[in-house]
RNA sequence: GCAGAGGUGGCCCAGCCUGGUUACGGCGAGAGGUUGCUAACCUCUUGGGGGAAACCCCACGGGAGUUCAAAUCUCCCCCUCUGCGCCA
């Protein structure tokens, strides 16, 4: 969230910043939070004041207690008090709820440098590597070479879990943690912690970390407990740092998490029912970075940059678009798109997203370093970038690794992570066989692909 | 899951039974002072908010309650430690 007190000190700035995003219910939201600010300042002077008073009898009856005078009339004049402050308490707190409702709901400014733009049409492309390939065979699509292959279950998943979850089988699911390790290795490499961190986390540190909206749109909640399961490592990995003072020294705190990524994906289309585009559940292998903010511009290129030698690594063409002021969300400053290239469509589609937050996520946090020359405290910045998705990073390799036979191609710098295979082919010998039930325990349900 | 003991400032800890001016003391850190040394010593500062300032308010794990007044009494919740139980 914002400072609040750079919008008192400077409306107007803040105003002009997002205005740029073109959306009116957003400088609605901001006037009515410059106006119940004021209201809520006043408010608090007023209790300040009676509180004061209230305090001062109060330690006036004890003194006169103690001289065994009777303290009938303070009494009285100490009584009218409470109830006055409580009436003042609701609206205070009315204030307060409404107030972080706005705040929370209020975006990031926008770095200077973000183009203006109405939607994702009008990104800016900052960068282009490799050729993309011209195949002379039909590219299959991914989860249909995938099933082929007999290293993809989707009906089951479908059947026991639901639209939008998969089995891996055999080389495939090896393939995925071996895109992991990789990632792993080139982020230690650069000095990261790797982190495992937890997959729930409860609601007061959550909303630290995401736009409200995310709660109904994006994350599972446990149900009977404050739980919710996270959308991505960068949650937990930011969240661990709640209330917290870093020395200066600390400085910067480079982390690489791991973990399973939960996401509801409600109001999106194109719920990938044969694929790994766009699934409930996926893994990820993600960048966080806590910074000095003289210093999160460098890092924002450096975190950039390691995705980007990781598909280079794996020789896919990408490209990366520089997001316009019309397709940012709420919590980032700046943001960069890195997106691999699709032989089967003929473009380009996103695998991995770069943001420099600024300080805006650290005010939720409440996360601070000790600035050792003026001994004060400051906001630390915060960064992320995925360094590799998996899933969408298979459909990514199943196109452009397959051969006109059917097979898909290791990446030489996967070998060693797959236990030196170098392709994934159907076994000669072996016919894939459904994995199939005797008795129905879905009864009706046999099966919702109907094609 | 059961039982017991706990949660107090950046860290350690007293206060709680028996409600009452300013939450005791130590350590660490910062600023200043003193000194033939970077040692020792002395003073101040070291949670959040409002206010131009003087100053005021809030904060003892979180929330609610009782009271003129709550770290202290009551209730609910969270977490930690120890023991038992269960468990990959």
């Amino acid at each position: 969230m914002l400072d609040i007190h750079l919008i008192r000190e400077k409306p107007d700035v803040v105003r002009s910043n997002l205005s740029r995003r073109q959306d009116d219910q957003i400088l609605e939201w901001f006037d009515e939070l410059i106006q119940k600010d004021v209201e809520w300042r006043q408010l608090k002077s007023e209790n300040d004041f009676l509180r004061s008073k209230r305090n001062t009898i109060s330690q006036q009856i004890n003194q006169v207690k103690k001289e065994g005078k009777p303290v009938d009339d303070l009494l009285k004049e100490a009584k009218a008090l409470p109830e006055k402050i409580k009436q003042n308490d609701v609206r205070i707190a009315e204030l307060e709820t409404r107030n972080r409702w706005l705040l929370l709901r209020i975006p990031n400014l926008l770095d200077p440098a973000v183009p203006y733009g109405k939607d994702s049409s009008e990104n800016v492309p900052a960068k282009t590597w490799g050729k993309p390939p011209k195949p002379s065979f039909e590219v299959i699509h991914h989860g249909e070479l995938a099933k082929r292959l007999g290293v993809a279950d989707f009906e089951n998943a479908v059947s026991v879990a639901g639209s939008g979850f998969f089995y891996l089988l055999g080389d495939l699911a090896l393939l995925d943690m071996a895109l992991q390790r990789l990632a792993i290795d080139m982020l230690i490499k650069k000095g990261f912690v790797l982190v495992q961190p937890p997959y729930l986390l409860k609601r007061e540190a959550y909303e630290t970390m995401v736009s409200l909206s995310d709660f109904e749109e994006v994350m599972y909640k446990i149900e009977g407990s404050d739980q919710y399961l996270i959308a991505t490592a960068e949650h937990p990995l930011g969240a661990r740092f709640l209330n917290h003072t870093f020395s200066e020294d600390d400085l910067p705190q480079k982390f690489a998490g791991v973990s399973a990524c939960f996401r509801k994906e409600i109001g999106k289309h194109g719920l990938d029912e044969r694929g790994f585009f766009r699934v409930h559940q996926f893994n990820k292998v993600e960048q966080f970075v806590f910074c000095k903010p003289a210093d999160s511009p460098v890092f924002f290129e450096a975190i950039r940059k390691n995705s980007e030698e990781l598909l280079e690594a794996l020789e896919i063409p990408y490209r990366t678009v520089l997001i316009c002021t019309g397709d940012m969300g709420v919590i980032a400053s700046k943001k960069f798109d890195i997106e691999g290239w699709s032989p089967r469509e003929g473009k380009y589609f996103e695998l991995m997203s770069c943001s420099n937050c600024g300080d805006y996520q650290a005010h939720r946090l409440n996360a601070k370093f000790l600035n050792a020359k003026t001994n004060e405290k400051e906001f630390v910045h915060t960064l992320n970038n995925t360094m590799i998705a998996t899933t969408r990073f298979l459909r990514c390799l199943i196109e452009n690794c397959q051969t006109k036979d059917g097979t898909i191609r290791v990446p030489k710098v996967l070998w060693k992570y797959m236990n030196n295979k170098k392709e994934i082919s159907l076994p000669k010998a072996k016919a894939v066989k459904p994995v199939s039930r005797a008795s129905k325990p879905f009864a009706g349900k046999k099966s919702i692909h109907k094609r």
